[in-house]
DNA sequence: ATTTTGACAAAAA
DNA sequence: ATTTTTGCCAAAA
C-alpha cells in the first residue's frame, strides 16, 4: 500500500467535527517526518474516495492557504458545517478539536 | 529514465 | 525569539 493510501485511510478515521494535523497523520502513517508528503496527498485529494481532506490542518491548527482547496475557502465552510469553530486567523482550536488518534501530545 | 516540487514540521543556526 | 536547512514520498514535468 502506498503512503498516500495509508494517509487516506487514516484521514477517513477522523471523526466528524474533529481535525488532525499533517504531522499527526504522518506519524500515524509510520513516517513522522513525512508531514509534507501528507500535504501532497491531501493536495491530490482523490475526489470521490470519501477522504475528508478538509479535516486536516496545520500543526498550529492553520487551515490550508486560501485558494488551495478550491475557488473559495471550502475548508473553512466545511469545518464550520461540522461544528468546528474557526478563529479569525483561520485556525482551529486544536486543544478542543484535535482527533485522539493515539497521539502522544507531541 | 531523472529532476523538481509540494495543503508540512522539526531541528539546526 | 526568528530564519534557514533537512527529511519525506509521490506526482508532474
Amino acid at each position: 500500500m502506498n503512503f498516500y493510501q495509508t494517509v487516506y485511510a487514516l484521514a477517513r478515521q477522523i471523526p466528524r467535527g474533529r481535525v488532525a494535523t499533517y504531522g499527526q497523520l504522518a506519524f500515524l502513517a509510520g513516517s513522522p517526518r513525512a508531514s509534507r508528503v501528507v500535504g501532497g496527498a491531501m493536495r491530490r485529494c482523490p475526489a470521490g474516495a470519501g477522504v475528508p481532506c478538509h479535516r486536516v490542518v496545520g500543526r498550529d491548527g492553520r487551515l490550508a492557504p486560501e485558494g488551495t482547496f478550491g475557488p473559495l475557502d471550502e475548508q473553512r465552510l466545511l469545518l464550520e458545517a461540522e461544528g468546528v469553530e474557526i478563529t479569525p486567523d483561520r485556525r482551529v482550536d486544536l486543544q478542543r478539536y484535535r482527533w485522539d488518534g493515539t497521539l502522544k501530545t507531541e
